[in-house]
DNA sequence: TATCTGTTATAGCTCATCTATATCAGATAG
DNA sequence: CTATCTGATATAGATGAGCTATAACAGATA
């Protein structure tokens, strides 16, 4: 997985490197088991401070994204076949969901762009797996 | 517009006001033209200070969402039949768009419901719209 | 004139973000 | 056993974001 970072962007880093892995997995480049690299390599490779790969990682961890071990280090938890969602995180994703199509709404763009730019979005999540795990 | 604040969240203050903004214009409960209350009036009912409100209120005139006069206040320049986005501002959302179903793809929500749920959140925005002004 | 508006400036507080060091413990390779 | 990797944790400092508190100014309006 090749991590690249935008150290001018307002999101936080910890919050890139968080959302890189979070769009890793939903790719199926990374899945169930799948196993990250240490915080010190991570920090090293992306020249920053060991501290802040380590945010991001509890965060991940927080999420239960990944599950961490002092032996086998940072592991995939959860990719799009471990199950379905906590109960109510449909709903608050929703909420946030709202809040940026109300934006594409607002800037003009037609509801039925909205819809496809969606589904093709999704579809490239779903190529990506198939590409990775062709069907036996 | 009722506006309601979550004090509790970690979302900042302006941009919730900002949010529920975009939204009510979205939704066709705010319309080209019409006034937003003076940055004063809603810091003091919202209870928040006057240069949050103030904050909220830029950030929504750096996007192109309002219009700030002097002498008529604070008016909606922008809604959903104002015309087409700026350039490349669709491809940018689309980038936000990714990372937030990256993350409900992850965490097992299915794709169909994540369409379902887009179309029905646009299908409110329009449902509202065409409830205000009904077609002649 | 009194009062509303937006605009701007300054200052202070709290907290988030990021970095810099340092230490400790468990696991592992030599 | 020793050296070295790992994660976990603590402390501290620099910088900036977010929010509040006052204050002052100018234009519009009643």
């Amino acid at each position: 997985m090749l991590l690249t970072l935008d150290l001018d962007s307002e999101v936080p880093i910890y919050q890139q490197i968080r959302d890189r892995v979070v769009e890793a997995i939903a790719d199926g480049e990374l899945t169930e088991g799948s196993a990250l690299p240490s915080t010190r390599q991570l920090a090293a490779d992306l020249a920053i401070n060991f501290h802040t790969a380590n945010k991001a990682y509890d965060l991940l961890r927080q999420e239960g994204i990944i599950r961490i071990n002092r032996k086998s280090g940072a592991v995939v938890r959860r990719d799009p076949g471990s199950g379905p969602p906590a109960p109510g995180y449909a709903d608050d994703w929703q909420g946030r969901l709202r809040t940026l199509l109300a934006e594409a709404t607002v800037h003009g763009v037609p509801g039925e762009e909205l819809i496809q730019r969606c589904g093709g979005v999704l579809t490239s999540f779903h190529d990506q797996r198939t590409t990775k795990e062709p069907s036996v």
